[in-house]
DNA sequence: CCGAATGTGAACGCTCTGTGAACGGGCCGA
DNA sequence: TCGGCCCGTTCACAGAGCGTTCACATTCGG
């Protein structure tokens, strides 16, 4: 985990303290040149801002903060009662604030919040098993970055499957799952479509969805074999 | 502005007085099927919930909300300190909170900046893609410089496809979304309409909206990354 | 070594989509 | 008020994609 940036240095003891509490790393500056100097290699991992005493130094870091080429984010603001007001102008300038003094528990859920949003809240839905990718959104999958080109059934029986790796389906279930409840074909329709899939996936992985015998498919390895 | 979500109902009387103050109009509902039953035309603008009180009936009804084929946003959700540790796992529920009881200035200020963020994604009168572009306000859209002339339904077909560039949609959703909820007609409409706007496009950018058999129609090349 | 289960190739036929055309309602100018 | 035009919608048809099936080859287990 990248560490925060805290301004300003020394941080109030309350704040490092919480902020040690919840394991979060993190390091004190006092002005934006400081900020960049001490940098860590992967870039902060977002910073903590207080403005309740030194709202100008604050708020000039949080505005050098954004400007960068690549914007640290979150950004959350520790504001007084009396600067809530003083929000409306500087809205593009943080993420979200908390008031100050603050409780603990609090700013712990506003961080964890925010990194939730940074991190999984944009990010499509995708199912992942090693170098497969299927991005549920836009309908496409993808082995070793090179994009697949799946048929609709080929599709969803492939993400049927790689939903719940290494377990085993019958070619009636899968058929009753991905086919849907009422289908009255041919069990052996389900043989094909993995045919199909296996050399779609090229032969490195075709071995990603396997036979087993008298029963039925698996996708990725067994949980007892190698 | 539309009106915003309560929960519950009634509504707490420094809640509803704080709201007035401030001039964000609302309705409270009791439940989930109220708020579909009460929403305006337009949709509602957003909700707050208080979870401090019936923590269960709050958070079902922000999932409710989250579920819809159009999400209502933002979604701020009032808990008291207790229970600021079970947000952890409800992340995806709310775009903010407060702490309750509130202040008025805080609800406020938190209010105005989830409206800011919120606006500012939908807001941009541009929308780009590439060679492609299209004014908001003028109605009026380009490609490769090149003014286009287009319908009424296929701006407005083309504006959602293109702001949600990757993305796979059902000729259903196409129409609830860009036709309207209610919309009876035949789903091969979505088709014609594709077709004409292939044909504006031209040829060399036809492929800009793909056919995704079996499914729907997808606008531009999905994004891998972020 | 035999039978069952699975892999393989090919062909059939249905479903989905593209396409051209016509219908009809609404709007605007005459 | 009437007539014509624009445009959204629907329909019919044709082509292609693709899911399904079948026959046959191959493999595996007993």
């Amino acid at each position: 985990m990248d560490p925060l940036l805290v301004f300003p240095d020394p941080a109030p003891p309350e704040l490092a303290q919480s902020l040690d509490l919840a394991g979060h790393p993190w390091k004190a500056v006092t002005n934006v040149s400081e900020a960049n100097a001490q940098e860590p290699e992967d870039g902060w991992g977002g910073a903590i801002v207080i403005a309740a005493d030194d709202p100008e130094g604050a708020f000039g870091i949080c505005r050098a903060l954004r400007k960068r080429d690549v914007p640290v984010e979150p950004v959350l603001v520790l504001v007084n009662g009396g600067q809530l007001d003083d929000l409306a102008m500087r809205d593009e300038l943080f993420d979200d604030f908390c008031l100050w003094p603050f409780q603990p528990r609090e700013l712990d859920a506003r961080l964890r919040h925010l990194f939730w949003r940074a991190g999984r809240g944009a990010q499509p839905e995708l199912v992942e098993h090693g170098a497969l990718i299927l991005n549920l959104e836009t309908y496409q999958a993808a082995i070793d970055g090179k994009p697949l080109d799946l048929t609709y059934m080929e599709y969803e029986l492939l993400k049927f499957l790689a939903s719940h790796p290494g377990k085993v389906f019958t070619r009636e279930t899968l058929l009753s799952r991905v086919w849907g409840y009422e289908y009255y074909g041919g069990a052996r329709t389900v043989d094909v479509h993995v045919r199909r899939l296996r050399a779609k996936l090229g032969e490195e992985h075709a071995g990603l969805i396997q036979t087993v015998r008298s029963v039925g498919y698996r996708f990725g390895q067994s949980r007892w074999s190698v």
